[in-house]
DNA sequence: CCCGTCAACTGGATAG
DNA sequence: CTATCCAGTTGACGGG
C-alpha cells in the first residue's frame, strides 16, 4: 500500500471492473496537496527543537470551554495535526474504521490529544472516505450512462431500419439462382423477426465452424461489447 | 482575494 | 437518558 497520500484515502470500491488507474484524476496522483509540507511548518517549534513529540495537540482548558460551551463565535486556534500523529490516526483506521471508548481513550492517550479530538478525526475521516467512494461511483454511473446511450442509439438505428423493411417488403435472392425467391420459400428468423431465406439454405449448407451455427438465420454480428 | 482542505461544531437519528 | 454516528456547516489556514 504505497498509495495512501497524506492525506490519503484508502479505498475500497464496490463498483464492478473499475481500474483505479482509469478514474485516476480525482484522486491518488491528484490528491497530493501539500500537507506533508504544511505540517512541518505548522508543527514544528519555532525554536528549540523537539521538546514535544506533538507540539499543538492539546488544546488550553479554558479555551476548549470557551469553544464549545455557551457557543461563543469564538473558536480556538486551528489545530493542525503533526505527520506523526496524522501517521498514527490512519494507522489505526486502516485497522478500524470506528473506535470503542477504550481504543479512543487510549489513542488520545498516546497522541496528546482529547478523546473528543480523536473521535472528531474518525467522523471526519469516514466522511472523507465516503465521499470519495461517491465520486468514484459517480464517474462509473457516468460511463455506464455513456455506454447505454451508445446501445439505445444502436438500437434506435436497428428499429428504424426493421420499419423500413416492414413498409418495402423484401426482395431475397436466391444463394443458388440469383434470382428473387417467392414468398414461399421465405422464412422469418424467430429472434429478431427478419426475412431471409435462411432456413430453406440452412437445411442444405453444411455447419460452419463453432461460433456462427449459433442462429442459422444469420451469419454471426458483432455484438456490442458491453 | 478566492478556493480547497480540514479540525471542530451543530442538530437530528438511533441503539442500548 | 446517554453515547455515538452522520450530514451539513463553520471558520482557520495555506497556496495559487
Amino acid at each position: 500500500m504505497g498509495s495512501t497520500s497524506p492525506s490519503g484515502l484508502e479505498l475500497t470500491m464496490a463498483v464492478p471492473g473499475l481500474s483505479s488507474s482509469s478514474g485516476s484524476e480525482g484522486f491518488g496522483c491528484g490528491a497530493g496537496n501539500g500537507n506533508a509540507v504544511r505540517d512541518l511548518d505548522m508543527n514544528q517549534p519555532a525554536s528549540g527543537g523537539e521538546e514535544e513529540e506533538f507540539p499543538m495537540g492539546i488544546v488550553e482548558e479554558d479555551e476548549e470551554e470557551r469553544g464549545a460551551g455557551t457557543g461563543g463565535p469564538h473558536r480556538p486556534k486551528k489545530l493542525r495535526l503533526s505527520k506523526e500523529q496524522s501517521r498514527l490516526l490512519e494507522e489505526s483506521f486502516r485497522l478500524n474504521h470506528t473506535l470503542t471508548p477504550k481504543q479512543k481513550e487510549a489513542l488520545a492517550v498516546k497522541l496528546k490529544l482529547r478523546p473528543r479530538q480523536v473521535e472528531v478525526w474518525f467522523q471526519n475521516r469516514r466522511a472523507r472516505t465516503k465521499l470519495k467512494q461517491t465520486e468514484l461511483e459517480c464517474e462509473y454511473l457516468k460511463r455506464c450512462f455513456g455506454s447505454l446511450t451508445e446501445e439505445n442509439r444502436r438500437l434506435q438505428r436497428e428499429v428504424e431500419e426493421l420499419r423500413a423493411m416492414r413498409v418495402a417488403p423484401p426482395t431475397v435472392l436466391s444463394p443458388h439462382t440469383r434470382q428473387p425467391l417467392p414468398a414461399s420459400a421465405l422464412t422469418m428468423c424467430p429472434r429478431c423477426e427478419r426475412v431471409t431465406a435462411a432456413t430453406a439454405t440452412a437445411a442444405r449448407t453444411p455447419r460452419p465452424a463453432a461460433g456462427a451455427a449459433a442462429n442459422p438465420y444469420h451469419p454471426r454480428r458483432p455484438s456490442a461489447a458491453f
